[in-house]
DNA sequence: TTGTTTCTTAACCATTTGATAACTTTTTTA
DNA sequence: TAAAAAAGTTATCAAATGGTTAAGAAACAA
């Protein structure tokens, strides 16, 4: 399933997105202005970006100039044709119009993921590869064999890549919300991940808070 | 995109098809009875036909033996298992069952279109030869008898090679979407494939969600 | 029908996994 | 600086997981 950003400023459809997606299974953050787009992508990794053209701040044409890699499905109120080859002239993946059925939306969605799932979301870190689609990880080229749990708290590390992610929420990402244990087994399986891919500079500590993988 | 003819005598569900893979970006034709599918076919070239079994004139079932090199998606009312086997049997390539979820049948469609894109007919795995377009599977160039449903779930690894797959995936596409039974039936067949055909070491284990099909 | 094949589930076992406790080292802070 | 707090590290044991086998059910063929 994908992480998606939403960006649209009309608070209902927001959340009716929003809540749509997360029903379906996806992750989903919400941004309602144009120009904490490019700060949010920065920080997190995402896999779609629904992006509503009108937009107090920077229009949606301008801020799809900013983003690149990833996919962008345009919505917006008008209808006008103009608008809609704008958007795809300008590199959209898809385009709806509001109203639209929530169940196209989905499956808009399902296709251009799917069409991107090629292109697999994986991530260099110095000599570590981790792919994914595959479910691997490999340093030098070698298979790194991660347990499930070190490989889910991987992901979750590299989702808020340069993030400072407290223990608290490490344990709701890659345990689970309902996971109750004790913070000290993020500990732990930071230890482990640190060893197995020699993360011990990547990975750091921030003191009295949790962790931060730090990348570039 | 594709090019699909849809044959359903049902007015509602005609256009309730066609209307769903136009969305997704598929052009459309449809026609109500089965012999108007040779002169159709004749004239335009399709990539894929969604059949219905129960039609005025020719049945799906004697339509679908007019019909070579274009796949086939049946669609039937619910609960004829043999219309099921049948309908396999005579080379379609997959099958839905009325009342569907129109995501769903967009989703079949996307696996058909995939699956013929870019199957050429056979794999060759170290000393294993498939042959999809046969339907046989040798290895060391001796015939290994795989059942039914371990060619089927060979095949699904096959068509997602490399790729990580939960075994709640495996069984929603090689028992099907509808099919209601316990994962650990995934772990039998695997077995018996890594058994058969020596893919112990080919079939990695991918712990706590499934399995993934290893090649090169 | 009967006999055969195939499929699913249950049961068992070996292995892996992960949470915690206990101890050491580092960092913070007073 | 020393005490306290936080983080690093290691070991242990219970639980979870997957591999494997076999038995009964279901499907199929004759």
């Amino acid at each position: 399933m994908a992480h998606i950003l939403v960006v649209e400023d009309d608070f209902a459809i927001r959340e009716l997105i929003k809540r749509n997606l997360q029903m379906v299974g996806h992750t989903c953050n919400c941004v309602s202005e144009g120009d904490q787009v490019v700060a949010q992508i920065e920080k997190e990794n995402y896999d779609l970006i629904i992006l509503d053209v009108m937009l107090p701040g920077l229009s949606g044409f301008e801020v799809i100039e900013k983003v690149e890699e990833v996919p962008v499905i345009f919505v917006t109120a008008k209808g006008a044709l103009e608008d809609k080859l704008k958007g795809l002239s300008l590199g959209a993946e898809d385009y709806i119009v509001k109203p639209f059925e929530i169940l196209e939306l989905i499956a808009r969605v399902g296709v251009v993921l799917k069409r991107y799932g090629k292109n697999a979301a994986n991530y260099i870190i110095n000599d570590v590869e981790i792919d994914t689609r595959q479910h691997t990880v490999t340093k030098s080229g070698n298979v790194v064999n991660l347990t499930p749990q070190e490989y889910r708290l991987l992901e979750i590390l590299l989702q808020n890549k340069n993030l400072a992610l407290s223990r608290e929420q490490l344990l709701n990402l890659a345990w689970g919300f309902d996971y109750e244990g004790e913070s000290k087994t993020v500990d732990v399986h930071i230890r482990k991940i640190r060893q197995k891919l020699g993360f011990e500079d990547c990975i750091k500590t921030v003191s009295k808070l949790g962790y931060r993988l730090e990348l570039k």
